[in-house]
DNA sequence: CGTGAAACGCGCTTCGC
DNA sequence: GCGAAGCGCGTTTCACG
């Protein structure tokens, strides 16, 4: 992992269609020697999979919310149950004012209340407060370079 | 946008290096039939780009928390001041008890701070409150099937 | 570990139907 | 939208540094 790698993530995010001719190029190095790094990063699953980015609204999913779940005494399968709920894209445990936070996208604010019902069902769950999403500025990748200093 | 368009979107999703041979096989169309479908969801901007997911653990994000922002009269730029932040993935303003909710995904617990004073940097934040990830059930893309029903 | 060139193989693309 | 045929291009391999 070290400079050249993070450069061809960068790379491969932006366009995971580019050749490993012109991926070497970019960072100095040739196509071979660019192809076999980025076969050992997916190999130590540094790189995941390859994949498509869709326009949400596309596919009849206009509105985000957030949903903060309080409960108690979860059920060990409430993370497969949750997972069950197709509109329900994350599912997180956090500290703070509430033990889950789950992002929700549906195609209209109607639909959130079909997921909270939903949730609802899901064992252990008592009480749900609902963040719905004004406006969207930006949702992006993670970015490969590292953050230098403190 | 009809249900083969749709089985072709989820399957990129999982493998977006499959052949339009085998992508066409599966959705019971001839290779230059699903070739000429892709083409043409890019060409909509259903599909926005092909790209690759990384793990965040392995490129130095290991915590991932949430940041409730309060502020008022947001400078115009407040979305291009938060974009300039690297940490900040992702930026919404929401209705509810904030105003703005980033997404925020960090090498530590340390430098959540530092992306924080970060934050107060931009005009108009006058306060934050951090919610920490403790354990991420799953993140996954938009499913593209439609729910029917409700 | 990277290079550069050469050969291979595969998938894309086009065509008539 | 189909299916086959041709072709283009990137991958892969190899000897070498």
């Amino acid at each position: 992992m070290d400079e050249i790698d993070r450069k061809l993530i960068g790379l491969l995010q932006e366009d995971a269609t580019r050749s490993y001719a012109s991926l070497g190029k970019e960072v100095g190095l040739s196509g071979g020697a660019a192809h076999e790094r980025v076969r050992k990063l997916r190999e130590r699953g540094v790189i995941r999979r390859t994949t498509i980015e869709v326009d949400p609204a596309a596919i009849g999913r206009d509105v985000v919310a957030y949903v903060l779940v309080d409960g108690s005494t979860w059920m060990g399968d409430a993370a497969d149950r949750l997972a069950a709920i197709p509109a329900v894209e994350e599912a997180h445990v956090i500290a703070g004012p509430a033990s889950l936070l789950l992002k929700v996208r549906t195609a209209g604010t109607r639909q959130v209340q079909e997921v909270l019902r939903q949730v609802f069902e899901v064992e252990g769950v008592t009480s749900t407060q609902t963040v719905v999403v004004l406006e969207t500025f930006f949702e992006r990748p993670s970015d490969p370079q590292v953050e230098s200093r403190s």
